[in-house]
DNA sequence: GCCAAGCCTG
DNA sequence: CAGGCTTGGC
């Protein structure tokens, strides 16, 4: 098997048991990502806050959600969160790297598989209020729209509607004018939006929220008279005035973050979270990083961020740097300068329909018109390189539908030397879309399960779904040669650039791995750990917790044993080196690199997918 | 000088 | 995660 070459104790290693007797039937305690996103959309939640007052207005003592619903929210995401600090800290008291209490790991494992929150608004279907929000949605979706006018200026002006919501989208464009100009939010905080400085664009405004409010069924009067609704209302103008000057970028960008969100969810038995309909790709982990992160979506890529843009037929009304990616070249450029952007999911299930924490909520509204809401900038003027293509395929057009694939960072950085080498039209690839969308356990057999065929694209980048197979690669290989890489990743153009990239998300990968061993390699120490054969590594541990964490966000892939073996072997020389004082000499760290790039295993043949049909 | 790998940084 | 820089081998 793996022996321990170099190892200063060769004798603990000999006594040492086999540390690969993990039970087999454990259930993987779901990573302590948690929580709903903290973002979210303005628009949504401003409307939501609406009709919150409407709710308070009439029915005062009645509680807001739907029990079930509230029920189900809280048992999906409040539990993890206090359990993961709490196993974390249980073990604070070990002097050794034993694992988590039983208790702690069962409660973990109870956790569901992310995506918590997003159940809320398929629970929330049905109520009355709905409808309600359905006409509000369809007011601010008109709203948000830009003129008919197919009379693009833009490259890929025969963008081709490839989806029901693209055509629903398109039957509410048949909307007024758009304002040119962008108010400032400092004016509109201060002049309240339609005050002061207010033009007819602020009587239009009135006028949009005059309305809404009779849909939502209580006088104007009623709403401004109260303080906090005043405010409301004018942080909702200040949307509605961004959506009029056909600035709604930003929050188009927002929105979209959660937009693309499962069409529906449930919940299955042990908490795991399955979905009936296949485009399930962001998942509770990914928005949680957006909350635990300093404010994700900013950093958000124009290009993926704007991608969805050139679904529809924009009319260019004015000369903005906003910049396309082709989906399904993430990593290379692109040349679609459309200039108009729409918030073509707005009629889609969304926050909307999510109901983060009521006291938060207040304060998400106005954080997010501090933090989110104008980064317009940042998401418009960040460099896009032209696409080889230039024209989009339908396929590409319907792979803007892919959240991942929009939202992710992946997307959007160009390499760093751009080849231009001319795809092979015929080259009808498959993604690998399905590794977006398992949240299932899956086995470790059974990779190819998740590897289903959802369109026929030309990749030209990689996209995320590459990352995460990447990274679940990485249970196998930290060495991957460079003929692995280009055997695992055959379904996209392995350009010298593809190829540094993949190379370097490898890199990554290892840095973060290592650094992790460090870590813990260190703590032993210092919680007392005085033989190298009380260095272990199972499923239960902290520092396997972390490493499937990252690797392995969504939980739903089955980590292979000898990956712990190999943690654990990693572990133990750092463990050993450090006992030794070796990490005084600079390069310490390299005598177990290569001890380690050893240990690595052959890839399942399953990760090489049916890349083509 | 080139290149791969690692380190540091944002 | 990616860009930039350093390092070390050739």
């Amino acid at each position: 098997m793996h022996h321990f070459p170099s190892s200063t104790y060769p004798e603990d290693r000999a006594e040492h048991p086999p540390s690969f007797l993990h039970d087999n039937t454990y259930n993987s305690p779901t990573p302590p990502s948690s929580s709903r996103s903290s973002g979210g959309s303005l628009i949504s939640m401003l409307l939501r806050k609406t009709v919150e007052s409407e709710q308070t207005l009439q029915e005062s003592s009645a509680a807001y959600y739907n029990p079930e619903a509230h029920i189900s929210f809280s048992a999906l995401t409040s539990p993890r969160l206090v359990d993961h600090h709490s196993s974390t800290s249980s073990k604070s008291s070990s002097t050794t790297m034993e694992p988590l209490s039983p208790a702690s790991q069962a409660s973990t494992g109870a956790s569901p598989n992310g995506a918590g929150w997003n159940q809320d608004w398929t629970l929330e279907l049905g109520d009355r209020r709905q409808a309600k929000r359905a006409r509000v949605e369809n007011i601010i979706r008109g709203i948000a729209v830009s003129p008919p006018s197919p009379s693009v200026h833009c490259t890929h002006g025969e963008t081709t509607p490839t989806s029901d919501l693209q055509s629903e989208t398109m039957e509410n464009k048949q909307e007024g004018k758009r304002k040119q100009r962008v108010p400032q939010h400092q004016d509109l905080l201060r002049t309240g939006g339609a005050s002061g400085k207010s033009t007819d664009e602020g009587h239009n405004l009135k006028k949009q929220l005059q309305t809404m409010q009779r849909l939502l069924g209580y006088p104007e009067t009623e709403v401004f008279m109260d303080p906090y609704n005043k405010l409301l209302a004018d942080i909702l103008k200040y949307e509605l005035s961004r959506a009029v000057n056909s600035s709604v970028d930003s929050i188009f960008k927002n929105i979209s973050h959660t937009l693309f969100k499962p069409p529906q969810l449930h919940i299955k038995d042990g908490g795991m979270v399955e979905t009936d309909d296949e485009p399930v790709f962001l998942s509770s982990h990914e928005l949680a990083s957006s909350s635990t992160h300093v404010d994700s979506m900013s950093r958000l890529p124009p290009c993926s961020k704007s991608g969805m843009a050139q679904q529809l037929p924009e009319i260019q009304t004015e000369a903005l740097s906003l910049v396309v990616q082709k989906p399904a070249s993430m990593t290379r450029p692109c040349s679609l300068n459309l200039t108009v952007k729409r918030p073509l999911h707005f009629h889609q299930p969304s926050l909307l329909y999510n109901h983060p924490t009521d006291l938060q909520e207040d304060h998400q509204v106005l954080d997010n018109l501090k933090h989110n809401g104008f980064h317009h900038d940042t998401f418009g003027k960040l460099p896009c390189r032209p696409t080889t293509t230039g024209l989009p395929t339908p396929e590409m057009v319907d792979l803007l539908w892919d959240p991942v694939k929009v939202k992710s960072k992946v997307t959007s950085r160009p390499p760093r030397s751009p080849q231009v080498h001319h795809p092979t039209a015929t080259g009808h690839n498959v993604l690998l879309d399905s590794l977006g969308l398992p949240h299932v356990k899956m086995e470790y057999g059974s990779f190819q399960s998740m590897v289903k065929r959802t369109s026929y694209v030309l990749n030209e980048g990689l996209t995320t779904h590459h990352l995460k197979k990447a990274k679940l690669m990485f249970f196998y290989t930290r060495y991957p040669s460079s003929n692995v890489l280009t055997a695992f990743f055959s379904d996209i153009q392995l350009t010298r650039c593809i190829m540094s990239q993949l190379i370097k998300w490898f890199s990554n990968f290892r840095e973060f791995y290592y650094i992790q061993m460090e870590k813990f390699a260190r703590r032993a120490r210092v919680e007392g750990v005085n033989s190298v054969r009380d260095v272990a590594v199972s499923r239960d541990s902290e520092l396997f917790r972390a490493l499937n964490m990252h690797y392995n966000k969504a939980n739903d892939f089955q980590v292979p044993d000898r990956f712990l073996e190999v943690a654990e072997i990693t572990l133990q020389e750092f463990y050993i080196s450090i006992s030794l004082a070796r990490d005084s000499d600079p390069s310490w760290k390299k005598a177990i690199y290569k001890v380690i790039s050893k240990l690595d295993s052959d890839v399942p043949a399953e990760f090489k997918a049916p890349l083509t049909t």
